[in-house]
DNA sequence: GTCCAGGACGTGG
DNA sequence: CCACGTCATGGA
């Protein structure tokens, strides 16, 4: 560790729960505590002790602007926190926030999480770097690139365990390859129409581009649904919905736009804050 | 072995 | 528009 930044008393971060709660892929806590992972071709390794986040790979700058310090979280958390259930999940887990992770590594990762569960997404993503990302110090490797992955055949992308993905992997890489803009252009998009862009990528539904807006474009307005939210919010917000057989696309919106009026414009911040207590008992 | 997972897509009604 | 079957893979 070759940095540090020491965390003012108004800034609450957690790092276990940020980097532990699923939003990003590939970071692994050692046994002493410290989290390394890579983020936008870094190899990075980060520990947190009480209010000191130590680094190495990566300067202050980098890792305020990855990890949101520079956001106002108490503001954030007062403003969804707007009734009993959202209190449970933002009390216990106060600090987590929401990562800026890099665009095109955020679409294919979350091609690779549907109809899937953590271990395996992970297992993907760090095969996929391992085979065309560019290596880093430490033996670590960068995600690769679209025009990287653009190339390689469907068979060679099946390989990384990809299955029925892997031809929804292969056309998504190459049109991002055609298009190096495409983020940027995103980016300038309000909610509703960059999430229409994201979904002309095959292999991305609406829950998907949900996850890709919050993790990667800072829409904040997004609520992705999975079945641990829908879950969730049929529990504790919408009795009415039936819990079984799969979510159609009104479900889905009635859920997420429920979200938006109930918790307010960091709709996404109180998604994650339910996802991280998810808890399995059905 | 069965069921489920940070679902999406194609088809038929 | 909606309901339904199908799609690889691995962990529990």
């Amino acid at each position: 560790m070759n940095d540090s930044i020491v965390l003012d008393a108004d800034t609450p971060f957690d790092l276990d729960a940020t980097l532990g709660c699923g939003q990003a892929f590939r970071w692994e806590k050692d046994a002493d505590g410290t989290w390394s992972g890579t983020a936008r071709g870094r190899a990075v390794r980060i520990r947190q002790d009480e209010e000191t986040l130590s680094f190495s790979g990566a300067d202050k700058a980098f890792v305020t602007d990855y990890f949101a310090l520079d956001l106002d979280l108490n503001e954030i958390l007062a403003s969804i926190d707007t009734d009993p259930a959202i209190h449970r999940a933002v009390t216990s887990c106060t600090g987590l926030r929401l990562l800026r992770q890099e665009p095109f590594e955020t679409l294919i990762s979350y091609i690779c999480a549907t109809n899937t569960n953590i271990p395996t997404v992970k297992k993907r993503v760090r095969l996929l770097s391992e085979r065309y990302g560019t290596p880093l110090p430490g033996g670590a490797h960068a995600f690769p690139d679209a025009v990287t992955l653009a190339p390689c055949s469907e068979d060679a992308l099946r390989a990384c365990v990809l299955g029925y993905r892997a031809p929804y992997i292969c056309t998504t890489a190459r049109m991002c390859a055609d298009d190096p803009d495409w983020a940027a252009q995103v980016a300038d998009l309000p909610y509703p129409e960059a999430k229409t862009e994201l979904l002309r990528f095959p292999g991305v539904g609406p829950k998907a581009a949900d996850c890709i807006l919050l993790f990667a474009f800072q829409q904040y307005e997004a609520f992705p649904v999975d079945v641990w939210i829908r879950r969730i919010m049929r529990r504790a917000y919408l009795p009415h919905l039936n819990e079984s057989g799969g979510m159609s696309p009104r479900e889905y919106e009635e859920i997420a736009s429920f979200a938006r009026r109930h918790f307010g414009r960091y709709a996404g911040w109180a998604q994650e804050y339910l996802y991280c207590v998810r808890e399995d008992d059905r």
